[in-house]
DNA sequence: TAGGTCTATACGGTTATGCGAATACAGTGA
DNA sequence: TCACTGTATTCGCATAACCGTATAGACCTA
């Protein structure tokens, strides 16, 4: 019972619903989750916290990359959660705009596409003249 | 998008995911489920709101009962979710106890049993001496 | 070891959600 | 109208969840 409440904790959050959209398309680091979701890196990292400790996503590290993936279970609820996700999301205009987004990231070459710069790049000066 | 998250929402409680799981026996008053649950009827009548408001579940006025029914759908992501939950619910031993519970207190006269006492009937002056 | 890259966490603040207790409201029937 | 029943709402409070900013941690390369 805690756990089935968990999972619809995880889910409840729009964040975390286009992250987990994004996984159904396969495993993806989180620079990858922060360019289509348009969100900052702390944000991102922190609904992936939510996710994993929730049990519905795992981890590995890569170098200095973490990737994260759906849990995917054989069977039981996980599983009929995930192909109840995967149906929905059919009908959200926005979840599908986020699928174009993110396939045309990895066809640029994932993480290393040019007109991106990852969070810790970006410009200092140009923050502190804002401050 | 919003609907998804709401109805998430809606689930990521284990009191609103137990009485769900009773509505799906069909429509019950406020009572039915303040007697299976044990919980006050301040406590069932806000979440019921909260499920209402949701969009998961509809009211019913009958002289000075109010009963709640799922919004069910003819098709559609809500249907689905209803589907997968009566699904999940099968290996929650405590929402079976519920649904013993709620058998026997429909057998006994729904409302109407004997060993139970509305919310406003309950003695005032045990109350009072408690203060 | 030093500097750069990617990710996680800590801090502070705002909003949402949960609860019990008390009270208000709506309908019924004398 | 009055008393009663069933339900909803308000109040006060505690906790959880969300966010941005700043900082820490882990790993790589030189």
């Amino acid at each position: 019972m805690k756990e089935l409440e968990q999972y619809f904790k995880a889910l409840a959050d729009v964040n975390r619903l286009r992250i987990l959209n994004l996984l159904l398309h396969g495993e993806l680091c989180v620079c990858d989750i922060q360019f289509v979701l348009e969100a900052s890196q702390p944000n991102v990292s922190r609904h992936l916290s939510y996710l994993k400790n929730s049990g519905l996503v795992l981890d590995r590290r890569d170098g200095f990359r973490i990737y994260y993936r759906l849990a995917q279970p054989k069977q039981g609820a996980k599983k009929r959660l995930f192909e109840f996700l995967q149906d929905a999301y059919k009908n959200e205009e926005e979840l599908q705009a986020d699928t174009r987004r993110l396939k045309e990231a990895i066809q640029a070459g994932s993480c290393t596409r040019s007109e991106w710069r990852p969070y810790s790049a970006l410009p200092k000066t140009t923050t502190s003249s804002r401050v």
